[in-house]
DNA sequence: AGGCTTATGCCACTGAGTGGCGTTTCGAAA
DNA sequence: TTTCGAAACGCCACTCAGTGGCATAAGCCT
């Protein structure tokens, strides 16, 4: 009883993992400018328009595993109960469970370290995958603004969303930055730090006793 | 002060502004996908070679005005002397100061608003305008964090860059929503009102009775 | 005026992305 | 099992953004 799914439906997740794997691997070894869609396509033996019937950019394949990932949170606040917590931990704690249901798929953790090493190293991919972003959290919104009952012109809805991906971001360069080979915990562990230091940043002033000396 | 700048210079910025003011008025016409670049390159009677000399790409001449302003912002940042007060007041106060020195150019009004429409309603413009939001706050974070002597590893610095961002953005969409003339007054009343919603954000809360928080 | 620098125009080229259309392959009803 | 419709695929030709090279022109400087 493992799959339900027809037999169409999963050749098509399969070309679709091959294409996503093989672009990450291709595009770390070389560089995102330095593959061709034709090179990648040869490679996974698939023409160009079946490429583009999966992906709509070559950006997007090489930054598939977070979009997965944030559609997840989309569903996911979709039908989650809600009770009267700050936002702002409802969506950390939301974004724990999802990293968790994702990383059940232990590939997983791999792609979105590539795909974030990419993303990083690539202007054109951080541009679509901050394009993603704002997207998505646009939906959330959407979706929060229903559920919540707020008012439409309530600005404090898009700030503590853009709040929550900025923790996110950093906590994803953090883990990045960390020695040795991320692990699902540790990305968890700086989620749960930077989302902690969001209420200090608000009233971060100069350190007192730092004097400045430069031109 | 008059023009110190030599003929060249100002023949440059002349077609850079024609570029900039005839990509705007086109984009918004036919739309951003209507518009081929030679297209563009014909109605300014300029080589499309010397398009790429002054324009990266066909987003960036969309984008230009608000690139403009974020660069002085920039520059602004890094010459600015420095007080005690909390980083979040800071950005704004020199965010009004930059808006108030843009805004002495009134075509300017006019340009940023084209922009930020061409912007909500092109994924492409989107997409480059967030990337290069994140380049420059990325500078600013560079600039302040040797200026404000904190420690590297402090995400707090880059927190509170994302909310001025955000918070700017959800000025501009306010703004650009209001009916009539949009007036570089309404504007900074926009920027105000966006960053004081900041503090609330974070403790906003799911309320069917909707109980306001106050800092 | 003459040389130097810098912007420009022209041309050919790569590569991303799209549209059309015929063919294969799977799913499901008969 | 056969057959039929739909979905996916491959192939081909095309548009257009963006780049490199090289020759020319325009402003700058002594």
């Amino acid at each position: 009883m493992a799959t339900q799914i027809s037999l169409r439906e999963r050749k098509k997740q399969q070309t679709r993992d091959a294409l996503v794997d093989t672009a990450l691997a291709l595009f770390t070894e070389r560089g995102f400018d330095g593959v061709t869609l034709d090179e990648l396509c040869e490679t996974v033996e698939v023409s160009k328009r079946t490429f583009f019937r999966n992906f709509s950019s070559k950006e997007e394949v090489a930054s598939a595993p977070l979009e997965a990932m944030w559609r997840l949170f989309l569903d996911t606040m979709e039908t989650l109960p809600l009770d009267r917590a700050p936002v702002l931990d409802l969506l950390r704690d939301t974004l724990l469970a999802v990293l968790d249901q994702m990383a059940e798929d232990e590939r997983w953790v791999g792609r979105v370290r590539l795909n974030q090493r990419l993303t990083e190293r690539t202007p054109s991919i951080t541009a679509h995958g901050l394009h993603f972003c704002a997207r998505t959290s646009a939906e959330v919104e959407t979706t929060l603004h229903r559920r919540l009952g707020l008012d439409s012109r309530d600005p404090r809805l898009r700030l503590v969303l853009e709040m929550a991906v900025a923790a996110f971001h950093a906590a994803l360069r953090a883990w990045i930055a960390e020695p040795g080979r991320p692990s699902h915990a540790a990305l968890t562990a700086e989620v749960r730090t930077a989302f902690a230091a969001i209420p200090a940043a608000i009233t971060l002033s100069a350190a007192p006793s730092t004097r400045e000396v430069s031109p």
